[in-house]
This record gives C-alpha cells, structure tokens and sequence, in this order.
DNA sequence: GGTCAATAGTTGATATATCAACTATATTTT
DNA sequence: AAAATATAGTTGATATATCAACTATTGACC
C-alpha cells in the first residue's frame, strides 16, 4: 500500500494543521483571547458589513451551525452585535462593537507575522502557482 | 485592511475543507461508516505495526488526546485491537483486525480516485513543487 | 389569497481539537 | 536504592465540525 506521506491530502492536512497551532499560539502568546475561527468569521463581517450568517458560511467553508455557535460565543464575548435585519426577519445582522473592531485589526498584524514566517524561504514567484493550484483544487473538490 | 482572500492561511484553511469534505462524502456515498481521520489512523499503523499512541499523534499532527478518543471508537467499531505492550507497561499494542485491515485497504483505493479527481487538470510537474512549498511551510511553522 | 417550495437560522447528537491536570510506568541522577 | 525527571496515555472542559431534524419567514405558483 501506498505509504501516508505520499498522498495530497496528508500533506495539506499536515500544513494546515501546523500553519493553525502556529498561528493560535502567536495569537494567545500576545495575549489576545480570542480563536483563529473567530477572528475569522469578526475579519469576514468586518469586511462585509452586510454579510449574513449563510454568506459567512460559505465564504469560510463553514457549516452554518458552527457559524451559530462561534458567533454566541463572539457576542458573549463583547466582540459582536447581533440584531434582527430590518427587511428579512429570517436573517440576522451583525456589527462589530468597537472591541470588536480593535482586536480584529490588532490580530490582524499578527497574521501578517505569521504569514511572512510560515513563507520564509518560499519562493516569492512560486507562491502564486502555490495559490492557483490550491485555487483549482478547490474547485475540483466542490463542483 | 487586506482582503481575507488573500490571505494564505485561508486559500490553505478551505483547501484542506473542500478536500476533506469532498473525501468524506465520497467514502460515505461508497458505504463505508468511517471517517478520514478514522482511517487515516488504521493506515498509519497497517503501515507502522509498531508505532505508539505517541508515534500516530505525531506523523498525523493530532494531539495524544485526540488520538486517544479516536482509537477508542475504533476498538468498539471492530477494526482495532489494543493490548498492554509487552516490553512497555505505560504503551498500548496496536493491530488492526481483519475487518479493520479490510476497509482500510478498500477505503484506500476510494481515497487513490479522490486525488485523482482532486487533482484535475492540475500540472503534474507543478505537483511536486506545491509538496516542497508545504514542507517548507511545515517546516517553518514546527521550529 | 392559499399552498408549496425555498431560504435563514437553531438545536441535538456525535466526532474531533486543544489545553491542562492527572495516573502510571520507565529512566536518569545522585 | 531513593529521588527526580521523562514518557505514554487518560480525562475534563470547552471549541469546532458535521449531519439531520426542526422553526420561522419569505418567495413562487396557481
């Protein structure tokens, strides 16, 4: 049988994982208390402010029960508004409060951090290949 | 701020989803009542008869706590046997049973087509450098 | 206008992830 | 050999993932 470490999947699995713990751990050793998930899903709003649950969900490739319960916690935590929308009573509308708007842009600059360490010695001109190829087998994996 | 979608973290983070997802379903559609992390355990001891609790956490990435409640469903599911270790009291002795030896192997071939098909128009040339770029990127996140 | 289908979100059950605290055993040190 | 340390694994608490069943609301169709 083929061995592990030959196949796709175990690589990017491996990478993901390794890339996450590394980033969480940056995160919480700057003392923020916040997940990377949920510093994802306050980045998603904050950039679309009219996003709804199911758009966030897709975007992040999250199930939209997870997206219900990260965002209890998120407005637990003070970092989220939730209200009813004004022209779709199914849907919900999501604000950041102002402490929600700091430590989005604060772990924001961590992020950046951590990108460029998790890149160190990558070629700069192989990364977009790296992108395309991930890109398409995104695409292959969800068609 | 920077577009999430630019963020390598994320290409990597829905990558390593749709590719689980795609995975699982396909496994799933097959009749198999397995999951990918489930299997992923089975095929790293078929391949490594001695290795540990320990020696699975690592090559997977998982955390011993993890693999500890994985191996649990797999000794009730029928597919693992766990003893005490003949030279080792704190080890557990690991072996798949034929049944657990079976679907491995079948899920196995499931998990060959979904590569396959994963990796769809993707420039096998470029196959290899995407695997480099991963290590690197292990590597930089681990040390 | 009433019926049916689609959409947005929630909840329950179970699997996995993470961290910290813990037990048991083995190894090292002195 | 006793004490200190290291290693293997488990357990509890909490966060996230997945699927299915569910409620509420909206939109489409007739």
């Amino acid at each position: 049988m083929e061995k592990l470490n030959n196949t796709l999947l175990y690589t990017i699995d491996k990478c993901f994982r390794s890339y996450h713990q590394f980033a969480q751990k940056n995160v919480k050793q700057a003392g923020y208390e916040i997940t990377i998930d949920q510093w994802l899903i306050l980045k998603s709003i904050h950039e679309n402010p009219d996003f709804s649950q199911n758009d966030i969900g897709k975007i992040l490739f999250k199930d939209n029960a997870s997206i219900t319960r990260i965002i209890q916690l998120l407005v637990k935590a003070g970092y989220l508004n939730r209200k009813e929308h004004p022209e779709d009573r199914r849907r919900v509308q999501l604000s950041l409060t102002p402490k929600g708007i700091k430590i989005t842009e604060e772990v924001h600059l961590i992020a950046l951090e951590n990108r460029a360490n998790a890149l160190k010695d990558v070629n700069p001109e192989h990364l977009q290949e790296l992108k395309q190829m991930l890109d398409q087998i995104i695409k292959n994996c969800t068609e």
